[in-house]
DNA sequence: AGTCAAATCGACTATATAGTCAATACGAGA
DNA sequence: TCTCGTATTGACTATATAGTCGATTTGACT
């Protein structure tokens, strides 16, 4: 008899589960950060994560499927540094700027951050296809507005990433000149023939 | 006695090996176009260059030895490609719009070398570190002749290699839309605040 | 304290890779 | 044809890594 709650149980383990996936995802997220997927091996995650082999597997299939996984918190992180600029502001150019602000000045508070996104940055990942196409939409609308002397999109959003991602790697390397990130920004806006954006009617954010 | 010629002999084991060893480096940089250092095995470079193992470590000590050597040939074809450039122009901004041009056409016409490029463009190794001292050359030169709006060198560089490396990627993916070339290389000017090269008094190309 | 399903553990087998070395092949000159 | 210094070979050992699976632990509930 002993009619025990199962869905109950299955509850308990869900979140004891949850614990131990997240240390795991978190020891891959640190690894990853400093060497290639190919280059990283379940015994060396396992080990920065405490964890036994065995537990690894019962959490993820392959190192794909974690590396899936930190591509998805990495993701969070994204969506959580531009959660302000979604709810706020209109203006695609303005979004852009903002945008390319806090991914800098994440990177040169969080190392370890900027180094997985260079990482990621590498292989076209499904993270990487993502922030693209967002770029993408803001550069599409911006140029809609007649805002853009360049109308390949294509080209201009390699232009914003490339940029991005380079002054990222100088960062890391320690070139963190004064003004840096809105010398950047500016450089960006300059090579996409934007003008700064300007207050206009209800355009720019509160 | 039977006086041999030491010196002939060598000379002549000298020839054979530069031909195996010059097959090695062949496969050496057609694997790691592909994938990195850190995920490139000795047994994968033997296969690819149909030798055996020991012939491997006969003349590298290790895949790094290896991976230098890749990136001296690397090297050599950079100088290759700037060769005409080295000689006849003067002008700083003139020359580097010709090595972006003469980069991004060798891109397109040859992936692997590309690959090669970008993989190479990674880790901050000797060959990187050249090309970005030629290119900080030439930004401090156009930077003291005031032709630049932008005064921090290393950014400018940054901004540079960034869109290069980027749009190389692009072309890899396919991305290689009509006048890319072009597109991307005004878009630098742009971001440098460099006006496109103009005819002044001796100081472009023949 | 006892129960039990879920989660965790770590030893084990398979395979892959690094690095070594004695044997062999090569080839120009004697 | 024979010699001999040099280059090449591939089998071999040792180590690293992948992936499995039965044993063990955990912890809410009874």
């Amino acid at each position: 008899m002993a009619k025990i709650d199962l869905a109950r149980r299955a509850e308990i383990g869900r979140q004891r589960r949850a614990r131990t996936r997240a240390q795991i995802v978190d020891a891959g997220m640190m690894l990853l950060a400093e060497r290639p997927l190919e280059a990283l091996t379940v015994d060396a995650v396992v080990e920065a994560a405490e964890v036994a082999k065995g537990t690894f597997y019962y959490h993820f299939q392959s190192m794909e499927e974690l590396a899936a996984a930190v591509g998805e918190r990495l993701g969070e992180t994204f969506d959580g540094l531009l959660a302000p600029a979604r709810l706020s502001m209109r203006d695609p150019i303005a979004r852009l700027c903002f945008a390319f602000k806090q991914f800098l000045e994440k990177a040169i508070a969080d190392p370890v951050w900027a180094r997985l996104v260079i990482q990621s940055a590498q292989a076209p990942s499904e993270f990487a296809g993502e922030v693209r196409a967002n770029l993408k939409r803001d550069l599409t609308e911006a140029s809609a507005q007649g805002r853009l002397m360049m109308h390949d999109v294509d080209l201009a959003a390699d232009i914003v990433l490339g940029i991005w991602v380079q002054v990222t790697r100088g960062i890391l390397q320690g070139r963190t000149a004064a003004d840096l990130v809105e010398r950047a920004l500016a450089a960006v806006l300059r090579a996409l023939g934007a003008a700064p954006v300007r207050q206009r009617k209800g355009n720019t954010n509160s």
